[in-house]
DNA sequence: GTTACACCTATTTTT
DNA sequence: TAGGTGTAAC
């Protein structure tokens, strides 16, 4: 829902409400009794147990907005958490909306640029500098990987990733090499490595000084248990702390809301260590904690896998007692018939507190389920609903197809390609991924953060400059020996013993980094501009010769490197505009905190395509949810996982809600994976859904009795009357309900006609030209005449009126046709 | 330092 | 099957 209507109401007026005057009007215009509540409700604690499309983010804004026009909150003391930048921004922004000016001075933010603010100013109490790095997991991967080998970790099962993923959770959970070793059997040998693994990796950080993403939240916490006159300048400036999301938050995130809102002061004497100044706050009068408030859901709790423990969230009002608990049920985003499918498969998750969407929308249109006979056939399916939606005034922007396993969206694309529809991957690779840009970043870390040896490792030989672990260790070695940083080792290139050829190029890369350094970083202590940052890393780009040899590659994919780099460099000018102040430093942490999820919404003209997981949060007019098979949603690694079937029914239920007004289900009958095509069964979650809500164009009775293979699970329970189950079975109906048979079904019924039909091999059609009015044959769709082309070159698509199958569009190029 | 081949492993991933 | 990674040989 959106609140597009509510009046910008400008705060400029500083001073105190005038008597009379009901700030709160405009606020709960339009919202039901408990969103009110939730809005109004003042209390040490809150919670706002917000179902899908309920409007959870405008009761929070409106939260926040009403403490500060009622003068109840300076914006300063307000700290709103969120799991994504996006989610930040939004609220930020809508926050404005309602207030103005007066919103300037809060801190929205997510969990972890809250931490790195506190963390750059604290970082000196436990032996970090504030200009510390922030490792992305790829960073703690290369390191964890390096460490292992040194370690010889592998030979007692501990690879790079198992060890990362246990320091991470171990992390999560606020544990550290000591405290880990204290509780683990330390007569098992691979326990012994792993421990001192983990006690290596935290020193490594700290000699770096860097934080990896878990350290962000962990160490915030571990500054506020060692310095409580730390902890209590943030428990008196923050009075309203609010958190979004609260089902994700995992152990440490927990900990920390615990730490930020307990009573100021209340800690025991300060520790007697680390030579700190000891500040004794002479103030026993009872202070309250801050103000907390947490909305969320169990019901969309998916992050279980990486930590997130929902009994932060159900377990609130124990934490808390004295606990206000609002409930928001009304759904303002789907049809009752969507939400009576997402109640009803959600509510075979035993142990959670009933809630049940409602709409006062109407039932709106039934779901729609499609059995394909292979995930082309499925995707095809996907394809023509796509372009009957489009056909029908559905913009592609408010279309999107969601898959359990990111390998599925291959299947779609191949189709989708074909099909000349327009598509976007959400959450694919990402820009800050990938290698020109981690290097360019690589660079200004090690002009920002001299002891970050990862980072000069990293760019020491990139571009090649002749520089082999030999010489790196050398360096390493000197540096060691000398009780300098690696990068001023670099300084001193002469003294190394290493070769003219390869001094020549240590040398050179000093003097670039110095002076790169000289620019976003002056030496004279002035402020450097606000440019600085595009310009120094242009200038490290050049001068290190990184652009040179790209452009002297040949390998086309360089181009695009050049190209990623150039946008890296835009991407500096953009924050130097928005940020008039910013620094090196702040730029580094925005882009290490900042991922290309949170430009999700930027696929103007194309249907998007995601994982499930991805579509948290995200609402379209039109969800296909496809591969709605047993094994897959449930996955079926999650079967051996305790709580993993309940954790893949609540994503499937996060998939259904996100849909405003039509919602498919789709599966295949077979699939190819890893090299072998297997047999599918239609998920369990299927059958949860009460039959009347939908309706199969064509299901799995139906794909089943043609194909011939049996499936045991089909006939698990038997249709009764309109379209309900999976009906159909024992060939009495051919196709469902009301379907137009399509061509291809026509060809042949069985299986291997259709399983794996699109091959991997790409077709060329070269130059065919077509003109309108032209017949042409269509492997799969029989013949047909082309109605008009459109576009250019490679791009050209034929609109094609097949005689059986409808209309199509066809990418000439690649489609399987020739001209009759 | 680069290339080629063999090998391994295939959920989800807000930061 | 395919992609990514690691090692060995040139």
């Amino acid at each position: 829902m959106t609140d597009a209507s509510t009046p910008i109401i400008v705060g400029r007026d500083i001073g105190p409400q005038a008597p009379g005057a009901r700030p709160d009007d405009d606020l709960l215009e339009g919202l039901n009794p408990q969103q009110r509540e939730a809005v109004t409700y003042r209390g040490q604690a809150l919670l706002i147990v917000a179902g899908a499309g309920s409007g959870k983010t405008s009761v929070l804004t409106r939260r926040i907005a009403s403490l500060l026009r009622g003068r109840e909150a300076w914006p300063s003391q307000i700290l709103a958490i969120t799991f994504t930048n996006k989610a930040a921004g939004e609220m930020r922004e809508r926050v404005e909306h309602l207030v103005g000016d007066s919103s300037r001075g809060m801190w929205i933010s997510t969990f972890h640029s809250a931490c790195v603010r506190i963390l750059r100013r604290e970082a000196e109490h436990f032996g970090f500098t504030k200009s510390f790095t922030i490792y992305d997991s790829g960073d703690s991967r290369a390191l964890i990987k390096r460490l292992v080998k040194e370690h010889e970790a592998d030979a007692f099962g501990l690879t790079p990733a198992a060890t990362q993923s246990k320091i991470s959770r171990l992390k999560n959970e606020l544990a550290d090499a000591e405290s880990y070793a204290r509780s683990a059997n330390m007569s098992d040998p691979a326990e012994r490595v792993f421990v001192e693994l983990f006690g290596a990796y935290q020193r490594e950080l700290q000699k770096a000084n860097a934080f990896d993403f878990d350290d962000l939240i962990a160490q915030t916490v571990f500054l506020f248990r060692a310095f409580p006159q730390v902890a209590d300048v943030y428990r008196r400036r923050f009075r309203h702390v609010l958190v979004d999301e609260y089902q994700d938050t995992n152990h440490a995130q927990y900990a920390l809301i615990h730490e930020l809102t307990r009573p100021p002061g209340s800690d025991a004497a300060p520790l007697a260590a680390s030579g700190g100044m000891m500040i004794f706050e002479p103030e026993p009068a009872a202070e309250e904690g801050a103000s907390l408030t947490v909305v969320g859901d169990s019901d969309q709790s998916i992050y279980a896998f990486r930590g997130a423990d929902i009994r932060n969230i159900s377990e609130f009002e124990k934490d808390y007692p004295g606990a206000k608990v609002v409930l928001l049920e009304q759904n303002y985003r789907s049809t009752q018939n969507i939400l009576s499918a997402a109640n009803a498969v959600i509510s075979h998750n035993f142990d959670r507190k009933d809630k049940k969407l409602w709409t006062d929308v109407g039932a709106g249109e039934q779901i729609i389920g499609f059995t394909g006979y292979s995930q082309h056939d499925e995707a095809q399916f996907v394809a023509d609903e796509i372009e009957a939606l489009r056909r029908g005034g559905v913009d592609y922007s408010q279309m999107a197809v969601f898959y359990r396993t990111n390998s599925q969206s291959r299947a779609l694309e191949e189709i989708f390609i074909r099909s000349a529809l327009p598509y976007k991957i959400m959450g694919g690779t990402k820009f800050y991924e990938r290698a020109e840009i981690k290097d360019a970043l690589a660079y200004l870390v090690a002009v920002a953060n001299p002891a970050d040896e990862m980072a000069m490792r990293r760019i020491i030989n990139r571009p090649r400059r002749g520089i082999g672990d030999v010489t790196i260790e050398t360096i390493s070695r000197y540096a060691a020996d000398q009780q300098i940083t690696f990068r001023d080792a670099l300084a001193n290139s002469s003294a190394l013993g290493v070769g003219p050829k390869i001094q020549a190029a240590i040398a050179h890369l000093d003097a670039v980094l110095a002076e790169a350094s000289e620019i976003m970083l002056p030496s004279s202590g002035e402020l450097a501009p606000p440019t600085a940052v595009a310009e120094g890393l242009t200038l490290l780009l050049n001068k290190s010769g990184y652009y040179d040899a790209l452009r002297a590659s040949k390998d086309a994919q360089d181009e695009a490197r050049i190209e990623n780099l150039d946008e890296m460099v835009a991407v500096a000018r953009e924050f130097a505009r928005n940020n008039p102040e910013g620094t090196l430093l702040d730029f580094l942490t925005e882009v290490a905190l900042v991922s290309d999820a949170d430009d999700l919404e930027d696929a103007s003209g194309s249907v998007s395509l995601m994982t499930l997981h991805t579509a948290k949060g995200l609402e379209y007019d039109a969800v296909f949810v496809t591969g709605v098979e047993e094994d897959l949603i449930p996955h079926r690694i999650s079967a051996g996982e305790p709580g993993g079937p309940q954790e893949e029914r609540r994503l499937f239920y996060v998939g259904i809600t996100r849909a405003r007004k039509r919602l498919y289900l789709s599966l295949a009958m077979t699939r190819a994976q890893f090299g072998e095509v297997t047999v599918a069964m239609p998920s369990r979650f299927l059958q949860e859904i009460p039959g009347e809500l939908l309706h199969w164009r064509q299901s799995p009775g139906d794909v089943n009795s043609r194909g011939g293979t049996q499936s045991r699970a089909l006939n698990a329970r038997r249709g009764s009357g309109s379209g309900s189950g999976f009906g159909g079975s024992g060939g009495g109906r051919r196709y469902g309900d009301d379907l137009v048979p399509l061509a291809r079904r026509e060809q042949s019924g069985n299986l291997e006609r259709f399983a794996n039909k699109i091959p991997a091999k790409v077709r060329d059609n070269g130059d065919l030209e077509l003109a309108p009015g032209d017949r042409i044959r269509h492997d799969d769709f029989g013949e047909g005449r082309v109605d008009a082309v459109t576009g250019e070159g490679a791009k050209r698509v034929a609109h094609v009126r097949f005689d059986s199958a409808g209309p199509k569009k066809l990418l000439i190029k690649i489609a399987p046709i020739t001209k009759l």
